[in-house]
DNA sequence: ATAAATAGGTTTATAATGTAAACCAATTTA
DNA sequence: TAAATTGGTTTACATTATAAACCTATTTAT
């Protein structure tokens, strides 16, 4: 009943989770507001948030903003259904 | 308010997680006990532990039941308030 | 006009981690 | 006495996380 069930290696990160925690909430969010939050380094977030996209949990858009570069993050449903998912699963560990 | 506070690095990890759970209800488990509930294999099993050990999270006692030998783990106080303390922590990024 | 600093990232190198496979010593069973 | 089982440990490998280095363009200072 109270087995363990495994736990999404793509959720059960730090970061990543952190992200797709803010990204839950926000519905869209933009590099720098994520890299500020979870108090991240450009370089390790840049690559979490392809790990999330190629999972496809969250898209990531380019675009500009004036004339810098901008980077705009949105949940997918998929990425909902698994934070969810891993939510649960992890509850079983905790409690 | 919400920050999300680092996440013990020693007890974020899937395994080790579900080690601590078990003990921290039992206060004491074998070896194969804790095989047999997480679904591991033996050789992770014995590295996983051997980190908690020196972390001090958990104390590991050697002995012999008949004549094979029994592994015996226990988690130690300084065990529970860490994972209590990586609760604490982790419900930030999940509620 | 040009140099230096800043914004907004990406790429790459390295270290740490997780895991399975191979191994070992002893015991039990065929 | 050979094969299988118990109860693990060690080692090798693949994956991951992270920081450092880098890149392109813009803005600010000289």
């Amino acid at each position: 009943m109270s087995a363990f069930s495994p736990l999404d290696p793509l959720l059960h990160s730090q970061l990543r989770l952190a992200v797709m925690s803010l990204l839950i909430g926000l519905d869209e969010a933009e590099f720098t507001f994520l890299k500020g939050q979870t108090q991240s380094t450009a370089g390790n977030l840049s690559v979490q948030l392809d790990k999330l996209e190629k999972a496809g949990y969250i898209e990531v858009t380019k675009s500009f903003r004036g004339k810098r570069p901008l980077t705009t993050c949105k949940i997918t449903q998929e990425g909902v259904s698994a934070f969810e998912s891993y939510v649960e699963n992890l509850k079983k560990y905790i409690e």
